[in-house]
DNA sequence: CCGCGAGTGTCACTCGGTGTCAAGGCGCTA
DNA sequence: TAGCGCCTTGACACCGAGTGACACTCGCGG
């Protein structure tokens, strides 16, 4: 809905731009993310309570709800936003490109967020470990990466002019884009960000790509 | 784990071939899950209490925890030797089986479970119909799947003799079928069960077969 | 200065899920 | 037949996630 959380920041217009109390919003949201992100990744996510979150952000558990749907919400909304990002960064790109190409980029953008160190510190790659040890939590990535998956198929069929109804191309294609996502999301958490996500991504493509672009409607 | 859920009817055997304790435990799941089916479809998953299905079942809430992990558990449940199946049918297929029929049958398999009317009657639709549409549901059954494709993409490596630690081709292939099995599934559910889950898999297989038989190992 | 609305804390409540304990039935053995 | 484990169950207490209702307090515009 907003900015990504690991944007926390973004102060380039320190008056008035907002209002006051819009600023107070984002500014308790912060402090609860922090907060969650430093318990739950020290003590696991079944160790703390949401009570406990809201008492170190300096709230009550009331007030954390009135910001987060779940006590998941609150980490995987470290990737909700590259949902939307792949969905856009794929209606961007051109439309004469084949679907390998294509979709390699639109997966590829919220990736490299994760592969550059340093801009926001090692922050993505654990809440990415935490998510995918922590069942709870991955379950609930799954569920928005369904949802994600419902957004591509329906770019990729209007991109290609299929009829989702009728043709499973779309909605297979958007597939095995988010497979190749989760699997590299998978090899870039367990070595410990010592992969290369652009690499495996372009590795992975590689091994689709011979499906995605044999696109003949039957 | 045990027995198919919907396979409830299996009394060929009277007499004490298994223990009367085991029998007896049989009995109380069947009637657990026979009531949480018949409240849960008809009134939908958050309407309906967990007391309430043990109340119906002639048990105590306690009980029902005793015989299901979750609430959601008794309905996931239905498609969980799915699951298991896909890997043991892909270890049956001949070794000389190109990837993409092999995998083609091993997702066959359960999927003729649903496709086959009268022998289980719409239990299995209804069921999917329900996982799919209650997002707690779909939640947990996404889990499981994410369980599978560890076990298929396990499988698939010994069986082509690669390396699933460095090698992406078994994880991908294995998310592949999945998402080959999702697709078919959920054209299957909206469709309340018109459409045919053979032609449905042979058609998704299809489009996937490229990116599945083009095995080089790099 | 006053009123309005947004954000918040408090309290009470529901419900999913678990640990504990005591009671009851079944099978085995003397 | 009496006794002894084993397994299952119900009852109870308890925790934590999540929600609804209400009252309070700010910041802002009139």
């Amino acid at each position: 809905m907003t900015s990504p959380a690991w944007r926390y920041d973004r102060r380039v217009t320190p008056g008035p731009a907002v209002s006051l109390a819009q600023r107070k919003r984002q500014l308790v949201e912060d402090e609860l993310t922090e907060a969650a992100f430093r318990l739950l990744t020290a003590q696991g996510f079944d160790a703390v309570t949401v009570d406990t979150i809201a008492a170190e952000a300096g709230v009550s558990k009331r007030t954390f709800f009135r910001y987060f749907a779940s006590k998941e919400d609150v980490i995987v909304r470290f990737l909700a936003d590259l949902g939307s990002g792949i969905r856009a960064e794929l209606a961007a790109r051109p439309a004469g490109e084949p679907p390998s190409a294509a979709l390699r980029q639109a997966v590829s953008v919220p990736l490299t967020v994760c592969g550059t160190h340093g801009e926001h510190g090692e922050r993505p790659l654990r809440a990415v470990q935490l998510i995918l040890r922590t069942p709870a939590l991955h379950a609930r990535f799954l569920e928005r990466q369904a949802e994600w998956r419902e957004g591509l198929s329906a770019e990729l069929a209007a991109r290609l002019g299929r009829d989702p109804a009728t043709d499973l191309y779309p909605r297979l294609a958007a597939g095995m884009a988010l497979t190749a996502f989760g699997a590299v999301l998978e090899r870039w958490s367990d070595s410990d960000g010592a992969a290369d996500p652009a690499a495996l991504t372009a590795e992975a493509f590689a091994v689709l790509a011979p499906a995605l672009d044999a696109a003949a409607p039957s």
